[in-house]
DNA sequence: ACGTGAAACTACGGCGGTGTGATGATGACG
DNA sequence: CGTCATCATCACACCGCCGTAGTTTCACGT
């Protein structure tokens, strides 16, 4: 099941609904209702009726495990879809690097110690501050892939880049 | 209305509920619902019953705020319910003094920026980390007492102690 | 002491968001 | 061209409220 390769021998890229849930660790029925109310679409193909299929690539699945991991400590859905909003609007791909710190509805990435005092500092007063280790999600998702029940095929390591 | 004095010139201590909402920025409704559900309830004088009347403490406005705070901040009710059972059992009087840390359904104090520091690295791993400065929202619940609709009256001045 | 009016709580139905489960539809693969 | 994995759709459940109508009390004036 999915492994990755189509009938005509090519390599189908990235992961399947199926395993992308599997993967981060949420159920079919939560990323079925994400990609329908646009909160992660597949990027490598969309469903467009049914027995179409949805291909996920690495960073959509990186993008499942944070909200994921957010979801699990508390955070509201809808605080979670108003920081990526923000985060795909003004970040390229650095979204996976350091620390993801949300306010809000607005959200800033964050290197070091000394930024994170700065920011807690500066936020004084402006509410609450929700710290994620984005490195963290990502040596997660990777041992995630590895350990899943399908073997790691091509279109995996494809998307692992190793 | 509700001046805090009771027809024999008694000093009826704390805030009714409407004022407690007003006060905190939360609706009636939000107020009636926690009561209802154990999130807060007023600790001066319960509801039993239509026509009774229920007292909240400063110290429940003080809740109550923060509650707000971290609602306002994305944070689901249903851990804030957890993060909140946990610091009325294992800390007294100190709820107001510091940063209150949330991760996941424990929570932590905190003093200082190392102290800050020490917490996010221990946690690293660990999922996310909510902060909040718990004097700031003291600050803000003294302003929204002395800016109230109603004058300070007596029962509010005795709750603040001044 | 007592009627009265308004404040405050209660009950109940409903709504939007976030799913869940079952079943049907359909493209993809062999 | 049949089988099967996957998606679509619908109905339903739960949480966290909101609005409103109903009920009870209590302070106050007489």
């Amino acid at each position: 099941m999915d492994d990755g390769t189509a009938s005509d021998g090519t390599v189908e890229e990235g992961f399947s609904g199926k395993r992308a849930a599997q993967i981060c660790g949420i159920t079919y029925r939560q990323l079925d209702y994400w990609a329908r109310t646009d909160l992660v679409r597949p990027s490598l193909a969309d469903a467009k009726g049914s027995g179409t299929r949805r291909r996920y690539s690495y960073r959509d699945l990186l993008e499942l495990k944070v909200i994921k991991t957010l979801l699990d400590a508390g955070i509201k859905l809808e605080s979670v879809r108003s920081a990526f909003h923000y985060l795909r609007e003004n970040l390229g791909e650095d979204i996976v690097s350091a620390q993801l710190v949300i306010s809000g509805t607005s959200a800033v990435l964050v290197r070091d110690g000394a930024e994170l005092i700065d920011v807690v500092n500066r936020t004084r007063g402006q509410g609450v501050l929700n710290l994620l280790a984005l490195d963290d999600v990502r040596e997660e998702l990777d041992d995630a892939i590895h350990l899943d029940p399908a073997p790691p095929d091509r279109s995996a390591r494809a998307a692992l880049g190793s």
